[in-house]
DNA sequence: GAGTGGTCTAGACCACCTC
DNA sequence: AGGTGGTCTAGACCACTCT
C-alpha cells in the first residue's frame, strides 16, 4: 500500500503568478495536505516545484502570513498556523460618505463649541500631562433629517489655522481629513447605554444600546483629537470579504 | 527670502530599504509636500531619486496603497488619496485565547444542543434555500467563573465527523478552528439590548447594552456555521497600531 | 500609442535562528 | 555553522488606461 497519491504533484506546466501560488497553498492547507502546526516546504523547494522564481513564492507566502494563515520564522521555516487568529479588515469611512453611500442626504448641526480643559481621562488618552484647554465640539449628524450619529470631540487648538474654520459650515471631521492628513491613531469599538444627552440628541430612550466608536489621533509630535461617535440603533459595522 | 528648504532633497546617500521609502513618502504626504488628490512622481522617478531599484519603490507604494493612503492606477499614476478611507485591521482571537491573554481562567457551559430547522433569516445568511435541520448550540463562556460571552450557534451537521465530538468537553469554537480550518466568512459588529435569555445567561438586566459579534462561515461549497456572540458589558474591540 | 503600475526572473547578500 | 526567510537589484515583459 502506497501513501495517498497527489501529496506532491510534481512540476506544473502552465505559468503561475503569485496569486495562483497563494491559492494552491491555501488549497493544500484547507484539504489538510499540510496540517495545522506543520512545516511546509521551503521557498526554494516550492519555487522548484512550481517552476518559478523564489521571489514569486515569497510574495505568495508573505501574503498568507499577513492574513494569519502561515507563521514564518527564519531558519525555522514556514508553518501552518495552529490557532488561526482571524484578521479582519474594516473600512472606516468619513460619516458623510457613509450616509451618502446609502443614498441619503447628509446634514449636521453643531451643538456646542467651547474652549475648556478636558477631563483627565481624555488628556491621558491623548498622552498629555499638563491640563491644557482644548476645543470641545459636539455635533449631530443626520441622514435624511433623521439623527444618526452623535459626535463628541476634543480638538487640540494648536493644530488650528489662525482664523479658525467655521465648523458650523464645514464638518470638523472633513476639515481634519483634508488638513491634518494621514496621522496615526487607534480605534476602539464598544456598546454602551445612551446617556441623557445622547438619548436626547438621537431621539431614543435613555439607556438604549448604542454602538460606540472611539478614536484617538496623534501627529508625529502633538496630540490632535479624541472623538467618540455614538451611532443610532441599527448601525452595523461590517468587514470586507 | 528663499522658499522652504528640503522640498526636494535630491539623491540620498545612505542605503534605503522599502520601509524607509514608505516612511519618507508618508512624511511628504503628512507635511503636504504632496497634497491630497495630487499626483506623485512615477516609480521610476522615485527609484532614481532614492537611488534604488524600481521594485523597492513598488513595494513601498503598494504597502501604502493597501492601507488606503495612496490610489494607484496604471497609466494614470499614483495619487495621494483625497478622502482617506481608514482601513483598520482587527485581530479576532478564539474566545479562550482572549480570556487567557488577560490572565483569567477560561471555562464554558454547554447550555443547549438541539437538531432543528433554523429561522429563515439564518438560513438566508448561510445561503441555503431548503429548510434543512441544523445543530443549534448555545454556550456560555466564563472568565474566572464570571459570565463573559454568550454564544448562539447554528452548525451544519454535514461537516461533523461520524461520532460527533462531545461539545460539552471541547468547545465548538475550538473544534471548528482545528478541523474545518481556514474557511472564508464575514463578520459584523453591532450593539443590541440584552434579550431575556442573554440577560439571564450573562447575569445582567434585560435591555443592557451588549456588544454583538456575528459571523458567518462557508466552506468552498457548503455553509458551515453562523454564530452570534453577545459580550458582557465592558467589552472593547480594539485595533492594532 | 505611450506611459504607468503589476509582475516575474535569476542572482545576490544579509539577518536571524536553530542546531 | 548552516539553512531559512527578508530584501534588494537590474532587467524584462505585460496589461491597463488615458489621450
Amino acid at each position: 500500500m502506497v501513501p495517498r497519491p497527489c501529496v506532491c504533484v510534481g512540476p506544473f506546466k502552465m505559468k503561475l503568478g503569485w496569486e495562483a501560488i497563494r491559492a494552491e497553498v491555501l488549497r493544500r492547507i484547507r484539504t489538510r495536505i499540510w496540517a495545522p502546526g506543520g512545516l511546509i516546504p521551503s521557498e526554494e523547494a516550492l519555487a522548484l516545484e512550481f517552476g518559478c522564481a523564489r521571489a514569486t513564492v515569497n510574495r505568495a507566502l508573505q501574503e498568507l502570513a499577513n492574513s494569519g494563515v502561515l507563521e514564518r520564522k527564519r531558519k525555522a521555516g514556514t508553518r501552518v498556523a495552529a490557532l488561526p487568529v482571524r484578521k479582519a479588515t474594516l473600512e472606516i469611512p468619513v460619516i458623510r460618505q457613509e450616509i451618502e453611500a446609502r443614498g441619503q442626504a447628509h446634514s449636521f448641526r453643531l451643538l456646542s463649541r467651547l474652549l475648556k480643559v478636558p477631563p483627565l481621562a481624555i488628556l491621558a488618552r491623548l498622552g498629555v500631562q499638563d491640563t491644557v484647554a482644548m476645543l470641545h465640539l459636539q455635533t449631530l449628524h443626520l441622514a435624511g433629517g433623521i439623527p444618526q450619529v452623535f459626535e463628541d470631540r476634543w480638538l487640540n487648538p494648536s493644530v488650528l489655522p489662525d482664523p479658525a474654520p467655521d465648523f458650523s459650515i464645514l464638518s470638523v471631521n472633513e476639515w481634519l481629513v483634508a488638513s491634518v492628513a494621514f496621522s496615526i491613531g487607534d480605534i476602539a469599538f464598544s456598546a454602551e447605554p445612551a446617556s441623557a444627552q445622547e438619548a436626547d440628541a438621537l431621539a431614543v430612550g435613555p439607556g438604549t444600546a448604542l454602538f460606540i466608536t472611539e478614536r484617538t489621533t496623534w501627529a508625529t509630535d502633538a496630540p490632535i483629537t479624541w472623538v467618540r461617535l455614538s451611532h443610532a440603533p441599527g448601525y452595523r459595522l461590517q468587514t470586507l470579504l
